[in-house]
RNA sequence: GCUGCUAUAGUUCAAUGGAUAGAACAAGAGUUUCCUAAACUCUAGAUCUAGGUUCGAUCCCUAGUGGUGGCACCA
């Protein structure tokens, strides 16, 4: 439809004689102007010398196969026809869960890392956060229908290790010992802190540093391999509950030779400074980063330039790489990128870094040195009770599904990181994560879930949810359904799923006035079937929405 | 000091340069003999400052202010 009122408008300038106009067709933001707007007489009017309204009278006069308005300074609004919205209604249940599908992306193979961990510090819930943006940013990619792999690349390596693991020896833990990912965090922030306070301390942790990287030492080897197993097999644990599947694990320790080969075999990218081997970032209104530090070890840099090609080596050739962190790291992705387009241009030019923001408490910013964290783990265990505690109130007969009060737990949670502009820093409020109230991932659930049970009263009842006998009157409700796949693309093209989320919201709101003012399963009502088709195409919209949020539809809660 | 991002209601967030700046929470007032009240209805409440571009600016440009991140051997 969009479609057609464009080129019909394109054709009315044409007849005018009037070329470059920049107009647009878009929804309007109020309902009540009509389903699709145009801004062309307010643009062209100047070119034609013409009063924007006059002008809006005369398009419209020849735009008679649409029912037109204009309003305000020369808007064209544009009403969509009834049938219009009966058959989208239609397209959606047929197509199901592959409502809001698109082919943009077919045929290609998308990589996208997201999460990155370190083993031997705590997962926390600025890292919920990261996979959260990460999953999402692949589902939206994955039902735009490219071939999608998700990575995870974690640092096994580097400083924060070694001080992990002197702490380890500080606290006497051994290869035996059963110590748990808690412990390892414990240690890193004795390290961390061992080495800013006591210059003995860190002398050690560099030596240590270098012996785990260049594995020379057995005791400390055996210490460090254990650490890394418990830490890597607690990570899946939460992958498990969040819900997410990595095809490929990059570790930095496998990164870091052929980082060191990349940086040594292109002198003429890096050059030497104080014994480092460094970009010099500066010529390209940059900054200098170092890629190998004095004493020839590879740095985040270097390991990082040479991930882009271990990628590749392990998945194939593919044709986009995400690459999904805070944007803490943004200016050095910048440097970086531009080193790589020096040594691998067409790498660099498939790359892409999507920075966001960082998790703050409302008491300040985590870190992970001090032990200031909130652990991923406990976190969702603490919003998991809340929940039951909920479900218990007001589904007596569901108090006992843990399972589903984890559903609602990290529906609560997901919804919170997602339901704004990612760029932005999120202060994480654990009051609001636990209210399950207004515009939350619960809301969403709920609204799915009490559409799942009215369905049921309607089939029960013996009605047939069907789009014949629809009521000559659109519902609201239907003037927002048939936007999902727009939102979709409008999504995956901005690497926004916040959009995904406040579409969601909309909908839901507006469903739950609907159901409010209209009963649905009433079999001695002759539009019956038709409102139950409705809701049906609403219950698969917020389905697949919170899909590409990462989160689950219960039909009960 | 240089630089990136950012600034919307008391709070957390929306708004491809468009129409009366939308929600939610919190505040106040209502709704359950009726399909799940995790809901619905109503009231009150906001674009950091100063210029500029534009028919039109929360959005683009310039300067300032606040917040936050980065700026060599951490990641």
């Amino acid at each position: 439809m969009k479609e057609q009122i464009q080129q019909k408008i394109q054709t009315v300038l044409d007849e005018l004689g009037v070329t470059d106009v920049p107009f647009t067709v878009e929804h309007p933001a109020d309902l009540s102007h009509g389903d699709y707007a145009s801004n062309v007489a307010l643009v062209a009017s100047k070119q034609l010398g013409k009063n924007p309204r006059e002008l809006a009278e005369e398009i419209v006069s020849k735009l008679d196969e649409f029912e037109t308005t204009i309003a305000g300074p020369g808007f064209i609004n544009v009403h969509a026809p009834r049938s219009f919205f009966v058959d989208h209604v239609a397209q959606s249940i047929a197509a199901g869960t592959n409502w809001g599908k698109s082919e943009l992306l077919a045929g290609k193979k998308y990589v996208v890392e997201y999460t990155d961990p370190n083993p031997f510090k705590e997962f926390h819930v600025g890292h919920l956060f990261t996979n959260s943006v990460g999953e999402s940013v692949s589902r939206l990619i994955e039902f735009a229908g490219a071939d999608t792999k998700r990575l995870c690349y974690q640092g096994d390596v580097g400083m924060h290790v070694a001080h992990a693991v002197w702490g380890m020896q500080q606290m006497g833990l051994t290869p035996e010992s059963n110590f748990t990912a808690g412990d390892l965090g414990k240690a890193y922030a004795l390290g961390a802190t061992a080495y800013k306070e006591d210059e003995r301390a860190q002398t050690a942790i560099k030596a240590l540093n270098k012996k785990i990287y260049e594995r020379s030492d057995e005791v400390v080897n055996a210490l460090y391999d254990k650490g890394r197993e418990v830490s890597l097999a607690y990570f899946e644990t939460i992958y498990a509950i969040v819900g997410t599947h990595f095809d490929e694990y990059f570790f930095e320790s496998e990164a870091g030779p052929k980082g060191k080969e990349l940086v040594l075999g292109n002198p003429k990218v890096f050059s030497d400074s104080d014994g480092a081997k460094v970009f010099e970032g500066e010529q390209y209104g940059l900054h200098t980063r170092v890629f190998l530090n004095s004493e020839g070890l590879p740095t985040y840099e270097a390991k990082e330039l040479a991930l882009a090609q271990m990628k590749e080596d392990r998945l194939g050739v593919y044709d986009h790489s995400i690459i999904s962190t805070s944007n803490e790291i943004v200016a050095y992705f910048k440097v970086l990128k531009k080193a790589m387009s020096f040594v691998y241009p067409e790498l660099e030019k498939k790359t892409e870094h999507i920075g966001h923001g960082t998790v703050r408490l409302t008491t300040g910013k985590m870190s992970s040195r001090t032990g200031e964290v909130i652990a991923a783990i406990d976190f969702i265990e603490e919003i998991t009770d809340t929940a039951q505690e909920r479900i218990a109130s007001a589904t007596p007969e569901l108090a006992q599904d843990r399972a589903l009060a984890q559903q609602i737990a990290l529906g609560a949670i997901k919804y919170a990181t997602l339901k704004g502009n990612m760029l932005q820093d999120m202060v994480f409020d654990k009051e609001a994560a636990l209210s399950f109230e207004g515009a939350s991932g619960p809301y969403l659930q709920y609204t799915h879930a009490r559409i799942c049970s009215v369905l049921a009263k309607a089939a029960d009842a013996g009605i047939v949810p069907s789009t014949d006998a629809a009521p000559e009157e659109a519902y609201a409700l239907e003037k927002i359904l048939y936007r999902f796949p727009e939102v979709v693309e409008e999504a995956m093209l901005h690497r926004a799923p916040h959009k995904v989320a406040q579409y969601l919201t909309e909908l839901a709101g507006m469903f739950n006035s609907f159901y409010a003012q209209e009963k649905i399963a009433d079999p001695s009502d002759p539009h019956a079937p038709y409102k139950a088709r409705v809701a049906q195409s609403v219950a698969q919209t917020l389905k697949n929405g919170l899909w590409l949020l990462g989160i689950e539809a219960p039909e009960r809660m």
